[in-house]
DNA sequence: GTCAACGTTTCACACGCGGTTAACAAAACC
DNA sequence: GGTTTTGTTAACCGCGTGTGAAACGTTGAC
């Protein structure tokens, strides 16, 4: 049985050594491509990713860390090599990993990291669901909800929506949606943003279409205002 | 309040440093002694803890992490600060600590595991601000408030309030403004300044109007003089 | 104290940027 | 091949923004 996949498209060497560490049995699913390890079948189980960013383009892993995300919620621990000009990369994708090794790769480090994180798994889960404002979406389900109604949402709109709520009130520029939801690293066109924003509106109903918030000139947030009306924080 | 507990016996200034980063205050409990952090009541709050258990007797990093996991059960994260040859210390001991950094030292490393483990705790006031003189803004959800009353402001008002805000008592020429905020090259009509410094004197409300000041023959300047009015620098 | 000169505040209005919307094209899926 | 999903283009429209002019306040000279 293959309790780790190892998705490291170079330096597969020393970082193998760092599992028999462990204990556990690493498996190379990707070689070459990150896209590779998707191929594995759910039913072949492992208790970790092992996902090497290093000197890859960043979006590429965080997409192989989502579908990862989604295959099996919360169970197996994600950790990420990356080099040290990726360290910002991380922010606001606090959800997608567990952990991360900064590059140069000691392998006792990745070695404790690796059994920290496996022991931890039981205990510690990144959140099922989301919810906020009568917005609820479940991660493993893949559903959401207004006011208890069930929303029939496409995959984007799905995905769009789940940034935005799990993180409530903050602003994203077209730009950063455009790379942090669908992946681009180009600035094609920002209309794209706009119309999933107004398909997504439109399903939410007219009572709750206000939950995505148009800060003129700047982009989008999510939440109802009603709440914070008295204070920002 | 106290939103870190900072538990380093020595080299406190980087890792400090790596607060101001997060947003968050630290605040060191124990200059000299590990015990001395347990002295701080549960009451005073804190986000999370950060150890230095380097060079330090590990059982006592440890027995900390015990006791303060005993206070507030794993609700703030504690990241331990270890050298290399500490790390096979960490085994079975997974539960007492939430992350470590391994020496030497990486403030943004630190910063953006904090960062990482805050908000996985479900914490969000990990956020950027501008406050003074009861003006806070959050750079992040682009709202501003004065007294505790949110303000509606435009994308423009909010630029220059920030711009002013975030350089308080400093006095600048239209032209500076105009150039720093508007981001224009030449000097364009100076009344655009005016304008919008109405405007804004009208949403912050007769009571607060006077945050901005007039510096006659020069331009403008963002604070209360009463603060000021005993000293100058 | 009066007046003139200068700078600031205020108002009203028009332009155009930026967001919304709908319709269409392309791609993916069954 | 039909259906659903996703991306693009273009027309529409509201409101934020800048501008000019008038009203107002301040300063200093006489």
């Amino acid at each position: 049985m293959i309790d780790v996949v190892l998705c490291v498209p170079s330096c597969e060497g020393p970082i193998k050594k760092a599992f028999e560490v462990t204990g556990v049995t690493p498996a190379v699913a990707a070689s070459g491509r990150f896209n590779e390890v998707i191929a594995l079948e759910p039913s072949d189980g492992y208790a970790g990713a092992v996902i090497n960013a290093a000197g890859f383009p960043f979006n590429d892993a965080m997409n192989l860390c989502r579908q990862l995300r989604h295959r099996d919620r919360s169970v197996s621990p994600i950790i990420l090599l990356v080099d040290h000009y990726q360290l910002d990369d991380l922010t606001f994708r606090e959800d997608l990993f567990d952990d991360f090794v900064v590059g140069p790769f000691d392998v006792s480090e990745l070695a404790t990291r690796l059994r920290h994180r496996l022991r931890r798994a039981g205990n510690e889960s990144v959140a099922a669901r989301v919810e906020h404002g009568g917005l609820t979406m479940n991660l493993e389900t893949y559903q959401a909800a207004i006011a208890g109604r069930v929303m029939d949402l496409t995959y984007m709109e799905y995905e769009l929506l789940r940034f935005l709520a799990t993180n409530p009130h903050r602003v994203f520029t077209r730009e950063t949606l455009l790379s942090r939801v669908w992946g681009y690293e180009y600035y094609g066109g920002a209309r794209t943003v706009d119309v999933h924003v107004r398909r997504l509106r439109a399903k939410l109903g007219e009572e709750h279409a206000h939950l995505i918030q148009t800060v003129r000139s700047v982009g989008y947030k999510f939440g109802a205002d009603a709440e914070r009306s008295e204070s920002i924080d």
